[in-house]
DNA sequence: TCCTTTCTTTAGTGCCCGCTACAAAATAAC
DNA sequence: GTTATTTTGTAGCGGGCACTAAAGAAAGGA
């Protein structure tokens, strides 16, 4: 019983979801974040704690949706090569769709900010993508698809640089074409 | 004429080039500045203008010294091939030197920011940065030393990402060999 | 209809931000 | 020594920050 919400939650996230994205979590504000969601300060604190937690939804939010290609593609494809070739041209597909802003939230988010949870709980994100790209690599090591002696930490760490940059050409406004010739000559580092 | 200042001008402007160096323009405060600069606020703001112009000033003094490696490495080798791993090498070293903060202030102390002026001062920068490696390319494509269909604007922005990269994985605590391996397999792109 | 519960809006709270007024202290010119 | 000039420390300015108390508005249950 009581009075229902008058505004969809799911939809207030994106857009709290957009402003971090945009200007990471620092400089996005509370003042910010009720303006781009259409909702006054206390119906933010109501229906998702603070900033801190807001953020927190909002990361989850973005591994589910935006974010998931990178999983999608390191899970569909028949060899670690091709897994990481699909993963570097939809990053540059994704980290340019003028839909949504440029780069990657996961990446630009949380540079620069006090907060250590928030950096943080960022980094372990990263870090878990760098990981899975090391095991995906690893198992066709395993299986003799590639050399024994490929070195798969060091081209896990390699394409996540990679992909670093990519995001940060993007929000340096780097075309879609730009993007698609550093993936490129970014998979001649393969064995 | 009049009373003599009390600190020492150059010490003090590299004091707080490492307080934005850490965190960034944004996340750094004046208060956090004149603590660093071991100042207060009035020397501060006679010494250097305000916040934006002592930001200036810092940003200039890092390219002449922490970040001149680069224009360095560029000039100094006689191929681009050469000038470019040296670069990449050279960048892996700096960017983990426990002398100061990690990464490349030119990289990261703008993100997150709302001042416009800030963004496009250091984006300028990188452009800068990547049109020096796109010319020493093409000196070598005209010379004859590399084949006359190389892309040089595409192996500009993909080096250029790969440092951006690196500096991103320094900040997230990555190792000096961690990013040696980053640049030898970044060498592979090479026609 | 009336009561209870929840969401809404208004209007703030204390705090830290970049920045500065002011007067005391220190130095150079004479 | 006196004066003029600059730097110094103290103390505080207006403003935006994250966050909230209070009361009205809208819904369900009786």
């Amino acid at each position: 019983m009581g009075r229902t919400r008058a505004f969809d939650r799911d939809v207030a996230l994106e857009r709290a979801l957009e402003e971090f994205w945009r200007q990471g979590y620092e400089a996005t504000s509370v003042a910010g974040l009720t303006a781009a969601m259409g909702i006054n300060p206390p119906s933010l604190y109501a229906a998702y704690g603070d900033k801190r937690r807001l953020f927190g939804e909002a990361v989850r939010r973005y591994q589910e949706t935006h974010g998931a290609f990178a999983a999608r593609a390191l899970a569909g494809e028949p060899t670690a090569r091709a897994a990481v070739g699909r993963l570097l041209r939809e990053a540059a597909e994704v980290y340019t769709d003028p839909a949504h802003p440029p780069g990657c939230m996961i990446i630009s988010a949380g540079v620069n900010t006090t907060d250590p949870g928030v950096i943080g709980e960022l980094r372990e994100h990263r870090e878990a993508g760098k990981a899975a790209i090391r095991r995906r690599v690893e198992r066709d090591v395993e299986t003799g698809l590639l050399p024994p002696e490929t070195d798969a930490g060091a081209l896990a760490t390699f394409f996540a640089s990679v992909i670093q940059g990519m995001s940060t050409q993007a929000r340096d406004g780097a075309a879609r074409e730009d993007l698609h010739a550093v993936a490129t000559l970014a998979m001649r580092a393969w064995p």
